[in-house]
RNA sequence: GCGGGUGUAGUUCAAUGGUAGAAUUCCAGCCUUCCAAGCUGGCCGCGUGGGUCCGAUUCCCAUCACCCGCUCCA
């Protein structure tokens, strides 16, 4: 069953998963503040991706650049010059259009509008008489760009002041750190650098959620390999990426691959995974072949050479590179949208539930005692279990209302201590997705708990 | 950013130009031996800022946020 934003967006709300952001002052737009149990999940989404993508990959190793970088950075990769859309306004029916996009529609895909300044774009949307394709009509506004990129300054005072960006995207730590990474490593091409980190968009945005925001964070796998391996490492990636959403229990019919036709004029493939959003299918994470595009001009820029030296052949290349990047918040939506589930009762009531696979549940398990007159013996389960997990404990109200409270913020196990416990040390290990009971002894739910939860 | 709509306890929803009411949640107590039981008590609200008015949650303006389209892509 689909589930609607609106719903997941209230129960994020009320179960201190996500929180609008600066709420109190009336809210601040396309900004979201993760909760008490939002950050576990996305810490819990975060650690389950570094583990796959770098603990157990080959020859892949980490990094968290630094946010702010010099202003040259973003003059290589090209987001100081074409980083921004450029928008014409239709006088006649007042609706926004992309000058690029309409020239690209005009021309059939003939021109590509890549290369082309705003005033040639200008001229061409008036020489080929570009009309509005929403009411036909022929009347524009010139053409204002919008630079995605939040600007800030360095230095104290207004005179010494230096433009400088928050990074758009995080995949340029990895490129200007190619060579110190491959250094300290020892590594040989092929090898990967990832990275989790926050981005920044200025973006003018409708925001679904945290499908879109102003600030994200991106988790990214660069694979640096030589001209020719390329597009067999891209395939490759296809796979582990579609695996690792399988593996963390996302359904095949809820993912599809996307190749793109139109291309980045430095990309050779690209291709997107999609996801059913509540929202209609939409994009989750992108695999790019970049080819040797970025190396490049950072060689260029910074006048450094990038070059790989094979310790082999001894021979001299840049390398080629597959990015693979998938947004941490919009995999936090489509973890949450999987997770959701309604149950109606007998009465006709209905209660939420969320299925998260173990290793994403926000706790493993909650520790209750039947009556509060047994809240001692539960706490003495509590410390135990705390040390290994994220555990919480509840004694308010029924029990039944309790198991039902974990189910609802996807806690996989109920651990509840009875008068039985206090005889012989067993509880009562309750499993949400069943709700099935077994009993077990207390010193074998580390155990236990241990390899329901591994991933 | 443009066009349309909406803003009342945590949530769902009332009422009102004269000090806002219910259900539910939550908290405390009683009760309670495994799936939202019951009883008693309690906490919490008119998005923000102006204006009109003796008086504004209510009328007007602005602003902010959200929703639906345009737009966009990690």
């Amino acid at each position: 069953m689909a589930v609607s934003m609106d719903k997941l967006v209230a129960l994020c709300k009320t179960r201190g998963i996500i929180f609008p952001g600066s709420e109190i002052y009336g809210g601040m737009g396309n900004t979201w503040d993760y909760g008490p149990v939002g950050v576990e999940i996305k810490n819990n989404i975060k650690r389950a991706w570094w583990k796959r993508f770098v603990q157990e990959s080959e020859n892949s190793y980490g990094l968290d650049a630094a946010i702010l970088m010099n202003a040259r950075v973003w003059e290589a990769s090209g987001h100081t010059t074409s980083f921004s859309d450029p928008k014409m306004d239709c006088k006649k029916c007042k609706t926004r259009h992309r000058a690029d996009t309409l020239i690209e529609a005009h021309s059939k895909g003939k021109v590509n509008p890549d290369g082309m300044t705003n005033e040639e774009m200008e001229t061409y949307i008036r020489e080929h008489e570009v009309h509005c394709p929403n009411c036909g009509g022929f009347d524009w506004t010139p053409i204002r760009t919008f630079n995605l990129m939040f600007e800030t300054s360095r230095g104290v005072t207004d005179e010494s002041q230096n433009k400088i960006y928050l990074r758009p995207e995080t995949a340029q730590g990895e490129f200007i750190n190619f060579l110190n990474v491959q250094r300290t490593t020892r590594a040989k091409v092929p090898f990967g650098i990832a990275q989790i980190g926050k981005a920044f968009r200025n973006e003018i945005t409708p925001g679904n959620f945290i499908f879109r925001t102003i600030e994200f964070e991106q988790m990214e796998h660069q694979w640096f390999c030589k001209e020719g391996t390329d597009q067999a490492f891209y395939e490759e990636y296809k796979t582990r990426a579609m695996q690792f959403l399988l593996d963390l229990g996302f359904k095949a019919e809820h993912l599809r691959f996307h190749d793109h036709e139109k291309l980045a004029h430095y990309a050779r493939a690209a291709c997107d995974i999609e996801y059913l959003y509540p929202m209609g299918w939409s994009e989750l994470n992108g695999i790019h072949n970049r080819t040797d595009y970025d190396l490049t001009r950072h060689q260029e820029y910074s006048g450094k050479s990038l070059l790989y030296v094979d310790p082999v052949d001894n021979s001299r290349y840049i390398p080629y590179v597959i990015e693979y990047s998938i947004g941490a918040d919009r995999l936090m939506l489509a973890v949450l949208s999987e997770a959701y589930d309604e149950e109606t009762l007998e009465g006709g009531e209905i209660r939420n539930v969320l299925r998260f696979h173990p290793a994403i549940a926000p706790y493993k398990a909650a520790v209750l005692p039947l009556q509060k007159n047994l809240s001692e013996k539960a706490r003495a389960v509590e410390k135990l279990l705390k040390k290994r997990f994220f555990i919480t404990y509840d004694e308010a109200g029924s029990i039944g209302k309790r198991y039902r409270r974990q189910d609802e913020i996807g806690t996989p196990f109920c651990i509840t201590v009875d008068f039985d416990t206090l005889e012989n040390d067993t509880v009562t290990v309750r499993e949400r997705d069943s709700m099935r009971q077994i009993r077990l002894p207390i010193q074998e739910l580390t155990a236990f708990l241990d390899e329901k939860i591994s991933f």
